[in-house]
DNA sequence: CCATAAGCGGGGTGACGCTCCGTATATACG
DNA sequence: CGTATATACGGAGCGTCACCCCGCTTATGG
């Protein structure tokens, strides 16, 4: 690769990730095109289409995510490493908004430039599920997919301005209802019992 | 009202209805008013946003759903009640894909034209809920907003094919655990052959 | 230093949401 | 029934988008 070709591509991948968080994953890609000093037609010649931005953009994050799970399923108890993980990949998933479901959509998808990462991921996800339903403290009936779509779901509330504030309780309640803890007990909630606002 | 002009509006919204079913909530507007067999200058002048076409559109679904609340209320057990509702609410947000956000958004718009529909809906979720919280059904932890945003995070997940099928059981497990059911008895799994209403 | 291949970048295409305004027509009134 | 006019119609036009294509520029190996 030219030295030139190399410091566009450099580039355009900073720009990317500048515009996305501000715009999220629709993102105008002449945009990103300004904002890196680039024409389209490099734009296009480096990234032939937004998913392969996207999908360079991702990649990196993924692949820590999965790392990060490696490392929590050694240096954690298993239930732990799983909230650990959950709400981490969620903040990272919501540093990207919208992105969650082109991820989604890869997984499924193996074509797309997303699936090694996507699956690689759930992968991590599983593992640590599977940890934690071995030593009982996880439901059984959930695989990592479910996982993965609580992720999503959770992240697209995260997207949400109105909703934003309250994702982190509601990531708790969730969290809560996987690992099976007794919700009768108010001794363990997750925060404050505010009294309700709406009516 | 001319005779024209009401034929004309009553045919953009029935393109709308099966346009938006297919396209989601980002569909074209020239699609749609072709759909109508009506100019793009006629569609503007009857709804001059998209978000005003949604609203049109969405309104008597949202008031539908809050009336359906208040027979819930009458006919049923508070828990159960709300398990209705939640599930009826998720299948109908989901047959138009992807307007949970515009419906999230417009709640804390007073300004837009879904606002009023909105509020009106989210109070009757929450008085459902307040309802279960009375009789120490539900967790007192949350109020009706996380009620809206757990229908929002939910019909996200219809919406993404890959997880469209986990979507039933993942309702489940949430409607489990604001509703505070034993999750560690394993007799009383929510998805049962017993299907509710929707489809 | 130059030949040449790799890379650059903008003009072109077709579609988008949305505005504007000249034309057609439904309706009220004589 | 005929006509006047308010009302509604509908598409040309604007600025923007994603994406394709190809002539020009420039880095680089000999």
């Amino acid at each position: 690769m030219r030295a030139d070709a190399r410091k566009n591509y450099d580039q355009l991948l900073a720009a990317a990730r500048e515009i996305v968080a501000r715009d999220g994953a629709g993102a105008s890609m002449r945009d990103i095109a300004r904002q890196a000093g680039v024409g389209f037609g490099t734009m296009y010649r480096h990234f032939p289409t937004r998913e392969a931005l996207l999908e360079a953009l991702l990649r990196t994050g993924f692949d820590a995510m999965a790392a990060r799970a490696d490392d929590l399923e050694a240096s954690s108890a298993p239930d732990e490493a799983l909230v650990t993980w959950l709400r981490e990949t969620i903040a990272a998933a919501h540093a990207y908004r919208g992105v969650t479901a082109s991820m989604i959509a890869a997984i499924e998808d193996p074509r797309s430039a997303l699936h090694g990462s996507c699956v690689a991921m759930r992968s991590a996800g599983a593992r640590l599920l599977a940890q934690a339903q071995a030593a009982g403290l996880a439901r059984n009936d959930i695989d990592g997919t479910d996982l993965f779509a609580f992720v999503g779901a959770l992240a697209w509330l995260a997207d949400q301005p109105a909703l934003a504030p309250r994702t982190d309780r509601l990531a708790g309640i969730i969290v809560e209802a996987i690992l099976m803890r007794d919700l009768r007990n108010p001794g363990v909630m997750p925060s404050e019992p505010s009294s309700p606002v709406d009516g």
